[in-house]
DNA sequence: GCATGGTCAACTGTTGACAGTTTTCTATCT
DNA sequence: AGATAGAAAACTGTCAACAGTTGACCATGC
């Protein structure tokens, strides 16, 4: 109640409203990838007229969640396997330079609250029973937490938005790995390591590391879904 | 006159045209970063209706060349000594990783036009005279070849795309350097030498060096220009 | 002279209508 | 039965009008 009139009115158009939905509807998988829009029909559920649509659906084309073949229509971006493993790729190179940067520009008090952190994941019983290792909502993960830290608000930006949408469009959750909850929990103990030693390079290979086992033991559970489909 | 008839007509709407007309005149600086848009003066200046306008516009604030207030208007986006610094040390990570990347998978034809690229910049008069080295448009230079060259689209978009507008609208160039000219050249060719090797980590590290020292470069001409407005 | 309130012009945001394009369906021909 | 042509339906692209918001300017009060 103290904050009702501290708080500047924050105004939102109606392009802000449905591009918000939109985008909430392709990572909720609602929007499949490759489905197709209808301006029409979605103006009609939303109840704005096909303007505002068209203008937060150009936003989205802009962020590349969204595709236009122009007289078509509109489809949700779908991601091909190589188009993945390229996401993939670039979002390693991007997390090993917020670790690097973070050993340089993360506070103690940051590295403490990781820390602290990683204290309470141990404490989780799905860890203890090696059954997979979750974490609480985007903002506060482990991993969001370092990209902050590092300083460069551009990168937590490309990191946690349009990256992070991309591969969640996708399904791709690289939180949860159950079986490996163990392993996880030490890699990232060896993280927190290397920015408590505020050395960059270790650091910058503790996360390599990392994600590239992350990654690996992803990759083995795409090629049996994958092979399940044939 | 062969082709007339064997390629696709591409077509293109009023808000493609737009979007390009309006890319182009951000990134040549008839729009400046900070610049105020009139819907009104624009459109009529374009000859188009207000929407497809608009429409254009949203795609550029997806991509955050502009950025819109609400009720207010739309600015060609502006970019802080922080914000450089922070799209630079994303730039070179991605550059690097590209490098790594060529390094694997860019094939013998290519690198070898690489090196005949390089004998061709060696008889440049400018780089004989120390006084610039200058690359020929983007889409052939020395950074976006071996950018091409790593078989990571993605990443090629990204680095060729919308980081490369970014860096554009502040008119960052990173090309033509001089007093450098003759560092550079070698810089490149020890780049293409660890390329030809196949060593990932050795062309990673070859162009890291390069990087850093042209952003160097950089950042002094900045800070005596700073100066200089004080 | 400064602060406040009101008005108006200029702008942005949205809507619905119309034009153009594509897809679907039907009829006809071979 | 398959191919072709034409019409209609459904869609996308654009336009112009109207509604809402903001900023500039002017008048009034202290």
């Amino acid at each position: 109640m103290a904050g009702a009139l501290n708080n500047k009115v924050q105004v939102q158009s109606l392009v802000d409203v449905v591009a918000e939905r939109l985008e909430a509807a392709i990572i909720s998988g609602q929007l499949e990838p490759g489905s197709r829009l209808s301006e029409q029909a979605l103006a009609a559920s939303l109840g704005v007229s096909r303007g505002p649509l068209r203008e937060a659906i150009r936003r989205l084309e802009g962020r590349k969640l969204l595709e236009r073949t122009p007289n078509i229509g509109v489809r949700v971006a779908s991601l091909s396997l190589k188009d993945l493993n390229e996401i993939l790729q670039v979002r390693e190179a991007l997390e090993c330079l917020a670790c690097s940067l973070a050993a340089t520009n993360m506070s103690d008090t940051e590295i403490a609250a990781l820390k602290k952190m990683l204290d309470d994941h141990e404490n989780q019983k799905s860890v203890q029973e090696n059954k997979g290792y979750y974490q609480e909502t985007k903002n506060l993960d482990f991993h969001f937490r370092i990209v902050n830290g590092s300083g460069n608000d551009r990168l937590a930006h490309m990191l946690a938005g349009d990256l992070h949408y991309m591969l969640r469009v996708y399904r791709y959750r690289s939180g949860a790995q159950p079986g490996r909850a163990a392993e996880v929990l030490q890699e990232h103990r060896a993280i927190v390591a290397a920015l408590e030693a505020r050395d960059p390079k270790a650091a910058e290979d503790a996360m390599r590391d990392h994600l590239c086992r992350a990654r690996r033991n992803v990759e083995q559970k795409l090629m049996m879904s994958e092979s399940e489909n044939l």
